[in-house]
DNA sequence: CCGGATCCGTAACGATACTG
DNA sequence: CAGTATCGTTACGGATCCGG
């Protein structure tokens, strides 16, 4: 694969296997459960069918992906991150917490996924809230659904097939959930508008939006300031 | 330079800053202090000219690296980290830790330089042990000499000129230290030989070794067991 | 339809040489 | 010392094709 550094340091190591291009995301994609080589396809445009072999089998070659073969009639198969793969997902969130300056408003010719929601999620959260918090949510966002429980800080999401019960279940579609975040929408707004609807208490599906929507870095307006 | 993913996610954003080769590397460079053309060369083995360049550039029009002009006589510039640039890196670091595991013993062929201890013991330090600390070492590793400085929990590294006074000035020579880290060679082995040297507090000295240098990841015995 | 392998044109990289 | 220029090699992106 890519060309080894030669240096003695974790860094360079590290960088070795998680510098190649699609490899981040790659694991991204599988850090909420796994996917079939199709799923990844299409969830990484762009990315060609022998880069992403090329890839998977690097990553397997080093144990931080594996496949798991479906019992028919499923007939297909899945890569899912081992748990050292998981463990780096986790530290790629470091990163990405870093790069949510970076993301403005959505550009029109960037790509979203709902799913990356909960990269969102796991990185904004408001640990400090999160502490004092013990409560799941179910979050629809169009058609897919995600499970998201706190507890005491730490953190658990996942895509669901069905609803399961939860202190509340918040419907809303991708874009309001990217307006508020970029804070072209207020809360009461789109509660009141309806489109962002909270079945249960209604107080979770704010401490919901204070926890993992409202955005922690600084307004256009505070900037100018 | 490098492709846009073109997604609205903050990993991938992020990605296309730190994941280009090189990238990280050079930032790891600039952690502890400007360093020239030349020396980021030099540090950065295999390396095209050409390559530095345009990874500085693009560090630039970034805002995450500047250029300081130096006044004369010196008349050389050197390149910095700015405030975001010293971020990103001590994000870096957590892949770092992460990649701890990788390093096993070095091999033949693989480049160590001195000032990657610094990056070690960023990564490294036992941070509980840490918690009840404040004190500040030298570690003079052949020619160079290191100020580390932990103040409860807080850790601050810097390569020096000279040396200032510290509650213990640790002197080993690299080899030392990885064979120590390695658990290849005791503490009290290092002492006893006098490869471990300790002006001030001997028991100072002995906490630099907790802190920074003793493996926290299981030893080749604990493994087989 | 899914999971690739193969081929091909283009862009990035590494090494060396050259310049202010 | 701080880069730029050139060139051969490798990696990537896109399309096509193939076996299960």
């Amino acid at each position: 694969m890519g060309k080894s550094y030669k240096q003695y340091c974790a860094l360079a190591k590290t960088f070795e296997i998680v510098g190649e291009r699609w490899t981040p995301l790659i694991i991204r994609e599988l850090m909420f459960g796994g996917r079939r080589f199709a799923d990844l396809i299409e969830g990484l445009p762009g990315i060609g069918a022998s880069v992403l072999a090329s890839r998977l089998k690097d990553l397997e070659s080093r144990e931080l992906v594996y496949k798991a073969h479906l019992p028919p009639p499923a007939a297909s198969s899945i890569y899912q991150l081992t748990e050292r793969g998981a463990s780096l997902g986790e530290k790629l969130l470091c990163l990405a917490e870093w790069g949510m300056e970076l993301l403005g408003g959505k550009a029109d010719d960037e790509v979203f996924q709902n799913r990356w929601i909960l990269v969102h999620i796991k990185t904004a959260m408001d640990r400090e809230l999160a502490e004092a918090l013990s409560e799941t949510y179910i979050l629809k966002v169009d058609e897919d659904i995600y499970r998201i429980k706190v507890d005491h800080g730490e953190l658990e999401a996942a895509q669901l097939i069905e609803i399961e019960k939860a202190d509340a279940v918040i419907t809303a579609t991708a874009a309001v959930l990217l307006a508020l975040h970029d804070n072209q929408l207020s809360f009461d707004d789109v509660v009141e508008q309806g489109v962002y609807k909270v079945e249960g208490e209604l107080a979770a599906g704010r401490r919901f939006y204070e926890l993992f929507i409202k955005a922690k870095r600084p307004t256009s307006t505070e900037v100018a300031a």
